[in-house]
DNA sequence: CTTTTACATTTGTATTAACAAATATTGTAG
DNA sequence: CTACAATATTTGTTAATACAAATGTAAAAG
């Protein structure tokens, strides 16, 4: 029955911190005008390094699943961010590639978001956060 | 420079894990037509054992801060699960009381909810659920 | 070929959240 | 007592999210 009690806490401290951190690095964010969904659309495009990509393949890799990928990257494209062409071998896809303006913003923020997850993470020593990291990769990568 | 990556991985992490938790809690949740937030609340009045709350003491404890906790407990009120009344005292106060019917749907809840948290944990043991924890804590309790 | 099925994205709609401004009540200074 | 500040909640408004249905395109079955 104490297990019970564990796993309650456990849970809710999860749903804390993801809480904190999504406060933390919006209030960075909010600055530069972007929301935190559009901030990893934009470093997952970053990521593949001039390969566009797919609204599904951005759709899988995004934390918060299924909000609506098309209405973000519509944001991302009126400021200029990103930008969408259809697939030519399949027109039913769309591509979707991260402009100069968005690695210029990203670069931008780079430093910035650091300094925030260190701020986040400062009650930690690196060991702990290497335990934090696995332990939590471990009940997220699963399944 | 390897650590910048460390952090970088750990709070991503974090907002997935809470991703995560918060899809598996709101499946659950859903049957019941209750919302994350609402059934916090909930928890939060029935963890006061009769005593009101009012709107201040239930917004500083639930997880997402500064939602609309009027409107929140609005909802909560239409479905007969909380009672509103203004404080004698202070009649800028408001106090909320959980209902016999919402600690019936919490009671409901309870098993499902403890599977729910039983599974997104499996697969860590009691040792390192209590590590997970602690480490956690260590972020979310401090400043 | 044409119909059906699957795939990829978009659109519609209703709910929820974010943030500021407004209201109502109490406390305090003069 | 009256004006001003502080507190507690509510309301307005705009944006974000969730979910289902609709659209458009391609592939497969017959």
């Amino acid at each position: 029955m104490e297990s019970l009690e564990l796993a309650k806490n456990t849970v809710v401290g999860i749903l804390k911190a993801g809480s904190k951190v999504e406060e933390h690095i919006g209030e960075v964010l909010k600055s530069f005008d972007i929301s935190l969904q559009q901030f990893n659309v934009l470093r997952i495009l970053r990521g593949r390094k001039g390969i566009p990509a797919n609204l599904q393949t951005v759709q899988k890799r995004m934390i918060h699943k299924m909000s609506n990928t098309t209405r973000l990257v519509d944001k991302l494209i009126l400021k200029k961010l990103v930008v969408r062409k259809t697939c030519k071998e399949n027109r039913r896809k769309i591509e979707i590639t991260i402009t100069d303006k968005g690695l210029d913003v990203l670069s931008n923020l780079d430093t910035k978001i650091q300094k925030t997850e260190a701020t986040i993470l400062k009650p930690l020593n690196l060991e702990e956060q290497k335990t934090l990291r696995n332990l939590i990769n471990k009940i997220t990568l699963n399944h």
